[in-house]
DNA sequence: CAGGCCGAGATCTCTAGACAGGTAGAGTGC
DNA sequence: GCACTCTACCTGTCTAGAGATCTCGGCCTG
């Protein structure tokens, strides 16, 4: 048959994923539910399996399902949290001795924090730079994931320069009562500035896997960088966020 | 043959996605170069088209990838612009007759406005809470489209109270030196503070269309609010945003 | 030399069928 | 009532082939 176009302007694949995302804005499929399989569209629409395949990878791909090998296709749910980028590293809050996370979650839901690991590594090539330190010079990484009802929804790796943070309690796994930014504090290294530079894109193989990520979703890259009050760089955090979980918020004056 | 673990426990088309990946990785291939066709693989891997064809849609989805219809597949480029979102909208900036977005480009690229409507519409339910009018009251709606190079990389709506700004230059194409926050300080509704919020996700079809993207690129969504002096909203802007164009910048202090 | 035509080659769409492997509910046995 | 197995169903992977449609460079004409 080949393609050519179809009765209405629109290829066969084009109608079928239209159709399906047309009924899961008006609501007949909710959040969680199952769309029709596979077989009850080829026998609906008289196509090939692999149209109606691409149909549903359309679907897919614009995120709005996700598909369950054995079981079927399910509309996806958007109950995103709510990360404020400034009130959150406000120094009264960390000076306080609560923890900077405890900004994020504005439900009742909990943000749980899992494997943490802190090692001597080579510092990557990209945030040297910003380090100022030597290219493959050794940095102090402190590697974590954060856990939404077990499901993880960010990854953060904190780059600390070697010197700074040697012999502190930054570099133990559990730091204490507001976080390593009051033990930076104690040392004399207490962040006066944060810069957050923010990207998006597709996730890595890597990526999709650490956070467990559906396909169809992006994700968001947050580095912060954290200055001292003689403007050297005392933090470089190097952020992974499910961007289906996430908005973020800044507020600012003019 | 169906599928099965193949040799090295991976599936054929992961196998042909990974090489392709880690040869584009290598620099092998590098931005805008094509990479073999299918007819080049399908012979080279001895497979199927269908199965090249996944394959190559896993780099798509990726974004690390682009076909173009007739031609073949292409490595693509990333070159962002910063958007410092703080700094530019520092109120001595549009105070000194600069526009907003000149901020924006940190080349010598330059963003240029297509397509500015000006127009009274129904205000959108999700805008009517956050603006604070009636469910369906119209509002002016300010729409405009940015382009770099001549492609689309951002389109914006901002929608205004229709009393706070009827009669005076904002609801008129060309605002004027300073852009619409001079024009809203002139009339005694300078904004003072905003608030951005922002979120990703995959595009729609429409959004697609009037960003020209390519499939695999996810678009970042920015609502900015802008609060005058008694903390009435002067504007709510809704913007979209091409992630692969874009770095996103906020710097503040703790 | 400019401009249009044309064809080779590329991707895109679609078919019909097959097997692999995961899921979840029904039914069975204790 | 509980745990386990079995099975029908569902998605994932892959094949071999064919027509549609777009692109781009070469050729030919004016």
């Amino acid at each position: 048959m080949g393609s050519g176009r179809g009765a209405a302007g629109m290829l066969k694949y084009q109608r079928i994923a239209e159709e399906l995302r047309s009924a899961i804005e008006a609501g007949e499929y909710g959040p969680g539910d199952r769309l029709p399989g596979e077989n009850d569209l080829m026998a609906l629409h008289g196509v090939a399996r692999m149209t109606v395949r691409q149909a549903l990878s359309v679907l897919r791909s614009e995120g709005i399902v996700e598909a369950r090998k054995g079981a079927g296709v399910f509309v996806r749910a958007f109950r995103p949290l709510r990360r404020r980028g400034i009130q959150r590293l406000a120094s009264e809050r960390w000076a306080a001795g609560r923890s900077v996370w405890s900004a994020d979650v504005d439900d009742r839901r909990e943000l749980v924090v899992d494997g943490v690991q802190v090692a001597r590594e080579p510092v990557p090539e990209r945030i040297a730079a910003v380090l100022g330190v030597e290219p493959g010079a050794p940095v102090w990484v402190r590697r974590r994931r954060y856990l939404l009802d077990g499901k993880p929804v960010m990854s953060a790796a904190s780059h600390f320069p070697a010197d700074l943070v040697a012999d502190t309690p930054v570099v133990s796994p559990d730091p204490g009562p507001g976080g390593v930014y009051a033990r930076l504090a104690e040392a004399g290294h207490a962040p006066v500035r944060f810069r957050e530079e923010i990207r998006t894109r597709m996730p890595s193989a890597g990526e999709t896997d650490e956070l467990r990520l559906p396909s169809g979703t992006p994700v968001i890259l947050i580095t912060r960088t954290a200055f001292t009050a003689d403007s050297t760089v005392a933090e470089v955090n190097d952020m992974v966020l499910d961007a289906a979980s996430y908005i973020l918020e800044y507020e600012f004056d003019a």
